[in-house]
RNA sequence: GGGGCCGUAGGGUAGCCUGGUCCAUCCUUCAUGCUUGGGGUGCAUGAGACCUGAGUUCAAAUCUCAGCGGCCCCA
């Protein structure tokens, strides 16, 4: 009993081979999200988490910002717009909110709370919208959508609030423009991950399980540590589908009234919950040194009289914030060894101690959250070898995180290979694309089809295992979130 | 969509089966003081909890029902 105590005392979370376990436990110790708010599928961001989420969220902007433009549309949606695009609703109906009552007077039209925002868009694009010198427009919004899952919810993954909703809705005179716009999208997703040293798959949903209304979908997972994957971005190719139901026409060059072409894409904090899940380890969060709220951490190692110390370390972290690095210094009245197990939790990606061994040597023990790596500097080049460490530290973390899914892709051959392959990652296997074929192998396997990936992953030769025509596109089938 | 398990301090738990011994156990956390200080220092004192509602009963953390919330498995 007495032994089983101290292994808890050592290990505040449990083993992250225990995904579930591991990720409710860490949202809390790592003070990501509060999960105990008293409404099923509603959560608090701590303002830890919450500053994640905001250098999360500078990047996307960041590269966002070079061609489209922020807006903000409302959070209510009349029933007249939303119901016009009718696969549209047909897709949602089932988990839309609706408000129903302004006080105690019943609305005459009601209005829903946006689980997207096409519908509070695009009347206003009807409005924008006049000649093909309007176009394109590319706008976004980062804003929270609302949606009554009925399935059983998780934070940040599967949410009733989705409080970041990242949506990009732009318009196009050709639909071949649109099409360039939905591959541009993919790709900015693509850099988005990479800054975050995740490894991505971009595939191309099969049409049952594209968005509704939209004539096809591109979605980029990435796989999680308990072998299913996590949708975390998606890019639809809208055609003119909604511009007919909302009226969106431009006049060309010739005079000609024209339907104007249309896409949207989103992401979401599903990429914060890929973020810890994907690098985050026994001890608690790992984050690239890009998005941790704090980069550095100093602590001193005190003995009896130690104002040189102190000294020392507030010196380090003056130089360090004078070049626009996140410093801490932990001078609370703790012995190392804990402040160690604190900061690790919460990721910091670099640990500077400087104690009297250091000190006289004129140098500073920096040791990687990452690697758990320990090397003595010296404190006069003690910026340059931070800077040095956050380019390897990215470096690594992806590299770690990409052998790791890689490792995790098995090519099969038949359904009773991906069936038992898939309990371990994600499968690959010829289909011939058809929507039969297709919805057979999901039914045998008990998974889902992701798509055919773009690239290499996607291309191949085989026979479809349903029809066994030969086929060139390779699928990507596994357990999903 | 179907099935199962669970709800006790900020976190993790004992107690529940067999109602009374419980103004509820232990660990952690937090507060104060001393001590200690290169990987969770030790001691002392103190703070903090039975999900909500209804029911059964002389008596409910414990039994029943409902609600809310959480978790797991299968499709």
């Amino acid at each position: 009993m007495a032994e089983k105590q101290t292994e808890e005392k050592k290990s505040v979370l449990p083993s992250k081979s225990n995904f579930s376990e591991w990720y409710n436990e860490l949202l809390l110790a790592g003070e990501i999200m509060d999960v105990r708010y008293p409404v099923k599928g509603l959560y608090v961001w701590f303002p830890f988490g919450f500053e994640v989420r905001k250098r999360t969220y500078s990047l996307i902007r960041e590269l966002l910002d070079k061609d489209h433009k922020e807006a903000l549309f409302p959070l209510l949606i009349p029933e007249t717009e939303f119901m016009k695009e009718a696969e549209h609703i047909k897709g949602f109906e089932n988990e839309v909110y609706w408000v129903t009552h302004g006080g105690k007077n019943e609305l005459d039209v009601k209005l829903a709370l946006r689980p997207t925002s096409e519908t509070a868009i695009y009347p206003m694009y009807k409005v924008w919208v006049r000649s093909h010198a309007d176009l394109p427009i590319k706008i976004y919004q980062i804003v929270n959508t609302f949606r009554y899952e009925t399935k059983h919810t998780r934070p940040l993954i599967r949410l009733r609030e989705i409080t970041s909703f990242k949506e990009a809705h732009t318009v196009h005179a050709t639909w071949d423009e649109a099409a360039e716009q939905v591959r541009e999208a993919t790709r900015i997703y693509q850099e988005f991950y990479m800054r975050l040293a995740i490894p991505t798959i971009v595939s191309k949903r099969p049409e049952w399980d594209k968005f509704p209304g939209a004539d096809y979908t591109m979605a980029v997972d990435t796989l999680m540590p308990d072998n299913k994957t996590l949708q975390i971005g998606t890019a639809h190719h809208l055609g003119s589908n909604f511009a007919k139901t909302f009226d969106i026409k431009y006049e060309d060059a010739k005079g000609e009234q024209q339907y104007a072409h249309q896409t949207c894409y989103g992401i979401s904090e599903r990429s914060v919950a890929a973020l810890i899940s994907v690098h985050g380890d026994d001890k608690g969060l790992v984050f690239p040194p890009q998005v941790a709220p704090v980069q550095v951490v100093v602590i001193p190692v005190l003995f009896g009289k130690s104002e040189e110390i102190i000294t020392a370390c507030r010196e380090v972290k003056d130089r360090l914030m004078a070049v626009g690095i996140r410093t801490a210094i932990d001078e609370s009245d703790e012995r190392p060894g804990a402040k160690y197990y604190r900061w690790e939790m919460k990721g910091v990606p670099l640990r500077i101690e400087v104690g009297p061994r250091d000190l006289k040597n004129k140098a500073a023990t920096v040791v990687r959250r990452d690697s758990g790596s320990k090397e003595s500097v010296p404190l006069g080049d003690i910026v340059e070898e931070v800077n040095k460490r956050f380019g390897i530290i990215h470096e690594s973390l992806y590299e770690k995180a990409d052998n790791s899914l890689k490792a995790r892709i098995f090519d099969c051959r038949t359904l009773e290979d991906v069936k038992e392959k898939i309990q371990a990652g994600i499968t690959r296997i010829a289909w011939c694309g058809g929507r039969e074929c297709g919805l057979a192998m999901e039914e045998e396997v008990g998974a889902g089809i992701l798509g055919i990936p773009e690239g290499d992953m996607g291309r191949g030769a085989g026979n479809c295992p349903v029809c066994k025509k030969e086929t060139k596109n390779m699928a990507i089938m596994a357990k999903t979130y």
